[in-house]
RNA sequence: GGGCCCAUAGCUCAAUGGAUAGAGUACAGGAUUCCGGAUCCUGGAAUGAGGGUUCGAUUCCCUUUGGGCCCUCCA
């Protein structure tokens, strides 16, 4: 982790700089380390010497040479310090720092670029989350790969991670269900507002002895519905897409008495207790306008039945009360209106509403060809995910979700997706996994053994250098997806991995006469190997060693 | 009417407040006696408009234009 100890280096000289204008060290400036761009030919820059000018009120340039003297000092480590115009201070790392961390990379093998920053603290990602009235669709897909993501990345920083999907059983979605599928199986058409998609025919055929047997009963019938339409579409297809939930929250069960009293009660009555709630009407209100709503919610009807709101402020109440330290919820953009409803919530009840963070993903819109499709799940012409996966693969699949910044809506066209199946970008940054491979079989066959302790110093082309310094900053980058909470990062890095990677396997070859040299293009391509492998596993993407 | 998000190359997208704004795709041309041509090389083309803050703005603030979404005692 060079830029750690960079940063160590740079904070010294930057206290000592501070002591010599009479500047107490106390306020440190927040200044940045960078690779800098292309046409700088350092390995690092940082800024700290214009940040720290303008604190001190001193030229610029002034500073940028003291700190630049100090940091000179640090010889074992730099092998140039230089400063430039605007301010910026420029270095040039030792080599060996370099080889050194090749080689640490080949040691850690699949557990490069894991750490621990999370500290084994407990946070939950619920996503998903879709109301379990019919197969996902290509929306929920983007949630899924968005969170299954970011959950890889904060398992493998040290975060103790839960996976949660909160199924949405109650209300009068799940009412309108029962009697859709009771609908479907007696050949009529779906209820005002209900589900009429051709699934429902198939559930009820295989419930068919159960459904009649219980005509009458519907709350029987909204059992089986849901369990069915879970275990039968959602599991399987979040199952195809490579995402195992590692918990399945029922709203329901918020519902179960203990005690006398259940877990939404438990919930109003605390609100009550810290004066968030009051009568009007024959209602229970939620004080949300303290909370920057613009108006008052509704939590229990006239009819004493509890609104959505009021099963999630119980849902995040259990959340926190199960120990999460942090709770992270990824909701389509449409919900955003809900966000200050549910944060103030959180505070209301007495936790800090910073614990709670939320990654909204604009919506998805589907195109066939360019026109697009309105996706409505009641006239059941909406495209699924699991067509999409069946004509794309679930690998090109999340590599498309993910490659987008969250916070702008993502235009997936069928048509387009199925022609990138050849063309898109899954398969350059594959390829580059395949070729090392392929590289090794070769090698293999022609009697030559991958031995780490070759000396990786007779790595001296530019192009073997370029590729050094960008498999280096792996670590960074997952840190940097985890704190943002923007895991499209990886995708980026991932092209230009492969990119470099390309370009060095077009001008040079790995095996070549020169033994020693073998060896070490040898360690270079596997230190390549293991971060491409390890970033395409964070994504739930393979890693194949044939195309 | 109020709120959130978006606007960058012909198209789809990148860019922790930094240096000459990067990729892919499309289009045109070119590269392999040799580890996989799903690759590589060459070419042109962009920050919607107007202010402000800053040493420095695609990024932050204000105004404006265009687009998406949300404003239920629905979930």
């Amino acid at each position: 982790m060079i830029k750690k100890e960079l940063l160590l280096i740079i904070d010294k000289a930057v206290k000592k700089v501070m002591m010599n204008h009479g500047e107490a060290e106390t306020r440190m400036p927040r200044y940045n380390v960078e690779v800098p761009p292309g046409n700088i030919k350092a390995d690092y820059a940082t800024n700290a010497a214009m940040i720290l000018a303008s604190r001190l009120k001193e030229s610029t340039l002034k500073i940028a040479g003291e700190l630049a003297t100090e940091l000179s000092l640090e010889k074992k480590y730099f092998e140039a310090v230089k400063f430039m115009k605007p301010g910026f201070i420029n270095i040039y790392i030792n080599k060996s720092v370099f080889y050194n961390e090749l080689e640490n990379i080949i040691r850690e093998g699949h557990k490069y670029g894991g750490g621990n920053i999370g500290s084994k603290r407990k946070v939950m990602i619920e996503f998903v989350s879709a109301n379990p009235t019919g197969p996902s669709h290509v929306g929920h897909g983007r949630g899924a790969a968005l969170g299954d993501c970011l959950a890889n990345i904060m398992k493998n920083l040290g975060f103790d991670v839960t996976r949660e999907y909160y199924v949405n059983d109650v209300g009068n979605q799940i009412n309108l269900l029962a009697d859709s599928l009771v609908c479907a199986g007696e050949g009529k058409p779906a209820p005002e507002g209900g589900y009429g998609g051709d699934y429902l025919k198939e559930v009820y055929n295989e419930g068919r002895g159960f459904i009649e047997e219980n005509s009458g009963d519907r709350e029987a019938i909204k059992k089986y519905a849901v369990e069915k339409i879970i275990e039968k579409y959602i599991k399987k297809d979040m199952g195809d897409f490579g995402l195992v939930f590692d918990n399945w929250f029922y709203e329901s069960s918020l519902f179960k008495e203990k005690d006398g009293k259940n877990k939404i009660d438990a919930a109003v009555d605390r609100l009550k207790k810290k004066g968030y709630v009051y009568e009007k009407g024959g209602a229970l209100w939620f004080k949300s306008t303290e909370f920057k709503d613009d108006k008052d919610r509704v939590i229990t009807r006239k009819d004493k039945t509890g609104t959505y709101l009021a099963s999630d402020i119980a849902y995040h109440y259990d959340k926190f009360k199960r120990g999460f330290e942090t709770v992270i919820n990824i909701w389509g953009a449409d919900h955003h209106g809900y966000i200050d409803r549910v944060k103030g919530s959180v505070k209301a009840l007495g936790y800090d509403p910073d614990r709670l963070k939320i990654l909204l993903y604009q919506l998805v819109n589907l195109t066939i060809g360019g026109k697009p499709v309105i996706m409505s799940k009641r006239k059941a012409n909406y495209v699924t995910l699991r067509q999409v996966i069946d004509e794309v693969g679930s690998d090109a699949c999340r590599f498309f979700y993910l490659m987008r910044n969250a916070n702008s809506p993502l235009d997936f066209d069928l048509e387009l997706a199925k022609k990138q199946s050849q063309e898109n970008p899954v398969y350059y940054v594959q390829y580059a996994h395949a070729r090392v491979c392929s590289i090794f079989r070769e090698a293999k066959k022609m009697g030559v053994d991958f031995n780490p302790g070759c000396d990786a110093g007779l790595l001296k082309e530019p192009e073997e250098l370029i590729i050094i310094k960008k498999l280096i900053t792996y670590p960074d980058l997952l840190v940097h997806c985890c704190n943002t909470l923007e895991p499209h990062h990886l995708t980026g890095y991932l092209q230009d991995l492969a990119g470099v990677f390309h370009r060095y396997y077009t001008k040079h070859r790995v095996i070549v006469n020169d033994k020693n040299l073998t060896g070490s293009r040898l360690m270079l391509v596997k230190a390549l190997q293991v971060v491409v492998r390890n970033g395409l596993k964070m994504m739930g993407i393979s890693a194949p060693e044939k195309m």
